[in-house]
DNA sequence: TTGCATTGATTGTATATACCAGCATAGACT
DNA sequence: AGTCTATGCTGGTATATACAATCAATGCAA
């Protein structure tokens, strides 16, 4: 059953990869289906059981599969966890409440990236950080978004009227990845300046969120929401049990 | 060189992946530092390349080390995402800030839990919802939080007087996992009740975290910061790039 | 000096095979 | 009817091997 030892332009477990997701997306699969035995994918891509093994395996790492030894594997449910840790989630939130909203860059600075990451990610030569100045405005109230940005790369997604189109796709287009953020969130008084901006009370409570990516880009975002009491919506993953091994919580 | 087919009870790409990850730990790799290729590392075990190739690439998935064909293979920046998904990060931010705090079961109702989770997890038979009532002291504020709970697993856990030393280990002894959360997060004024449970101006801005686990397990917290102008610290990771592609963001 | 091809090291992908371990079912035995 | 056992399916782990792809460094030629 030796296939011949030429490669396609796409990896075989990334074709397999592929087909179950399709199978997912496409509702074939629902979560708590069963998806065929390694022997079966093996079967009907040529593969060897490994590969399969190996392209299953990492679904399931990623979140999209379960798998019990004795019985099976089987689609999970899934949450995708992006909105959670990117730049537009805010937008993203008010798009789907259906409100209509656009963007102005205020202001444009530059200064030198933070630090080179470590073991080579991309950071071009002169890197720089671009700290932009960002009004968003949504129909019923502006929303003010102080966005200090990173790497040459980004700027000109950023710098068009309205990014609101912008996906992660893009990004990567750039060979820009967002591996790693942190977040830190708590709840201020607007205070005049940014209640004057926000068009509310200096006394009104405002979400406050800095968000902090490995190559030093921060990004404040001052919030004030349309409706009081609706929030905001987020997702997480744990990536496995070993991760949060002794932890503390 | 044909080694055994007996397996010791650990698995030997466990056996890769600790010994790696101790190195890390120790101060032995540094972020940055190059760890030794897998043909090193394969004749360091007495393993085969593949099954090294297998720990390297699942601890590069978990977001320890990063890999370079072509040069070799780096110890990665790594931050802990546990933190933000967590129960009781609240009261770890505020231990970290050296306060002292315990807490306090003011309440326990019990409901019916949400429904099976794909994929058969571990969800036993008459399993309920336990909705805990928790005030939470600091030494100079009490912070309240309302736990609305999940599985009878749980319930002991949270009914000693003081959870602060519980890690997600003791969950993991139970058979529970959290594998996902979703958040919820705004900022609103703090009103008569919680006000008065916290000891703060009802007007002051005060935030809310709704938590809502894969079981259905909600957790709603009220917290006003000890130190105004201080906040929460979060961190989360992506898994991939895939994992994102076209989601807006 | 500049540019290009070669080489060696390292990771990326894939195969074929082997045996272990967990689970459910069918059948034999009590 | 109840219990045990054998069997077959499933995923879990490991090996030995092969070749492709990428990168840095080297050496050679223009």
């Amino acid at each position: 059953m030796k296939t011949p030892a030429k490669i396609s332009r796409i990896p075989l477990s990334r074709q397999i990869k592929d087909y179950i997701l399709h199978g997912i997306s496409s509702g074939d699969l629902s979560p708590g289906d069963k998806i065929p035995s390694e022997a079966e994918l093996a079967r009907h891509f040529s593969a060897s059981r490994m590969t399969v093994n190996r392209a299953v395996s990492e679904l399931t790492v990623e979140g999209r599969l379960n798998r019990v030894q004795g019985l099976g594997t089987f689609v999970a449910e899934f949450k995708p966890l992006a909105p959670l840790f990117e730049i537009r989630s805010i937008a993203q939130e008010i798009t789907e409440q259906g409100k209509a909203h656009s963007s102005i860059v205020l202001e444009a600075l530059r200064g030198p990236a933070d630090k080179r990451e470590a073991g080579r990610l991309e950071v071009p030569e002169g890197t720089e950080i671009f700290k932009l100045q960002v009004l968003h405005l949504s129909d019923e109230r502006p929303i003010q978004l102080e966005v200090r940005l990173v790497v040459p790369k980004f700027a000109p997604l950023f710098l068009e009227q309205d990014f609101t189109q912008v996906t992660p796709s893009d990004y990567l287009q750039k060979h820009v990845m967002f591996s790693e953020v942190e977040h830190k969130v708590d709840a201020v008084s607007a205070g005049p300046e940014i209640g004057r901006l926000l068009e509310i009370d200096e006394n009104a409570p405002c979400l406050r969120l800095v968000r902090r990516t490995w190559l030093g880009a921060e990004i404040i975002t001052y919030v004030q929401l349309i409706h009081p009491g609706e929030a905001f919506r987020f997702t997480g993953r744990f990536s496995g049990p070993q991760a949060v091994r002794d932890i503390p919580c």
